[in-house]
DNA sequence: CTTGACTCTCCTGTTGGGGGAAGGTGTATA
DNA sequence: TATACACCTTCCCCCAACAGGAGAGTCAAG
């Protein structure tokens, strides 16, 4: 019989790890003096220790390594749970790995630019929402006023409220000067539905967006689409569908100059 | 502004997230209601939380992005602080793949066998000694008699005193019936020094050994040295030292038939 | 004025232990 | 046999980055 610490030396496990296991029902010491509390363990117990250690070390959590001891699974079951740990464990694996392409990637731009990036792109979830939409071909860019008064328009006199800020899809795959398709949408709540040249529909959901916040006037508009292009590319990922932006604080709002615009810019991709 | 639930939608944060991030002083909410307690966002910070996101991302603690975004970092250190995620990431990539490849190997095994396995293997670290030992070249394994009676002798006649339990020490590169070349080995405290056959030193630690346990008589040690061996090439590792043997539990204890002997058998290797 | 959706703070829980305090034990030596 | 000293015990707090929920207060619309 052993004392704690004399099994800890045994095993090179620290005198905490094996209270720890006491407590946690996955070692019980083999004799307990009833007076003092002091643990004793048995030669006999190394191969128990070291069967938790070796599950352990798969990746198993001490629950299930104190669930698979006391119940004799089958072998059947481990293979599973084994299975499904190896499934886990690669999708951490390939995370890991898309994090150091990130941080490569972050690196190089370190060293190329010597400053902080003015535009911070971030992958996220866009569910889906309702909405109304007005799509048009116009002349240019700054072309939207009118379709944004006919839209808003709309919807007021119908009864809908906007839910959320409102938003512009592009629909054009490359840069166009003039005769740019695009849809003026306003998030809305309530029984509105379509008509006229307005439609009322689900907006699709994106599962993985990137995005970029562009702060001040429409014309700085390059750099934001300059970042966040490169950064696309420079992360493995690949375009696949129409942008948005999002006018999170625009001339709709009161006593807000075109400095303190604030915009969002997304584009649907997938890991190329 | 916008209140905590709205913001929480822009950014598709959750509310519970953006109150750690404002108690964790990482991002402030522009207003704070001073008498309900509400806290209100402007716009403006998306871009502020796209930056700490994107830190995230990168594998950074909120605590470090904490110091980068209040303290201004210059690039340089930025980069330095990155180099070393980088490398963190790579260590746990290695380690998770080592993980993928253990659980591939016990898949294996159970697929082969459809049983627990009876040794456990695990990877420890063993720290050097002060030892007493004495090696020769005996008829063969079981004849280790007359050396432990020698080496047992000359440490208690020379005030040392055992610390820890006796091994076996076994040098022949590959299996051998006869004239084994092997070390009776005792750690001992105090001031013992060498003289005659029996030589005081300390016995080298080993970072990465491979250790089973083998319950019962010595002559079923067969099956622990083959589920050592077996186990030590499915997952990649090289033997590069003598193995060692330690009688955990043997005959030099009181009550204690073959059937109860505990014995640990153990072989230095490195990752091939 | 009420209702219902939001929001607040505060507490607990997660994983696998580590660190340390206060106090009891075991044992070897003087 | 007294004592020193290493060892052991329980108990409590801590880690990271939040999630879940209780109980109570607040906002906006009808």
């Amino acid at each position: 019989m052993y004392k704690i610490g004399e099994f800890s030396r045994l095993s090179r496990i620290t005198v905490k790890t094996l209270r720890h296991y006491d407590e946690a029902g996955l070692l019980k010491p083999a004799y307990v003096d009833r007076f003092s509390g002091y643990r004793y363990y048995s030669a006999g117990q190394l191969p128990d220790l070291y069967q938790i250690l070796s599950l352990k070390d798969l990746g198993l959590s001490l629950e299930q390594i104190r669930t698979l001891l006391s119940q004799g699974v089958p072998p059947a079951e481990l293979r599973g749970m084994l299975r499904l740990k190896q499934a886990e464990i690669q999708r951490t694996v390939d995370e890991e790995q898309g994090r150091l392409a990130r941080i490569a990637a972050r690196i190089q731009q370190i060293d190329q630019e010597e400053t902080m990036p003015a535009y911070e792109v971030v992958i996220k979830e866009v569910p889906a929402m309702r909405v109304a939409g007005l799509r048009d071909i116009v002349a240019n860019y700054s072309s939207q006023g009118p379709l944004w008064n006919e839209l808003m328009g709309y919807v007021f006199q119908n009864g809908g409220k906007p839910a959320g800020p409102c938003l512009t899809v592009y629909f054009d795959e490359e840069y166009k000067e003039s005769d740019v398709d695009l849809e003026v949408v306003q998030p809305v709540e309530g029984p509105l539905s379509s008509g006229g040249r307005i439609r009322v529909y689900d907006l699709e959901g994106v599962p993985t967006m990137a995005s970029t916040i562009h702060r001040g006037p429409y014309s700085g508009f390059n750099d934001a689409y300059g970042a966040l292009m490169q950064w696309i590319s420079a992360n493995g990922y690949r375009i696949v569908g129409p942008n948005r932006e999002i006018y999170l604080r625009s001339s709709g709002d009161e006593g807000v100059t075109p400095e303190d615009f604030v915009t969002e810019v997304q584009f649907p991709v997938v890991k190329a």
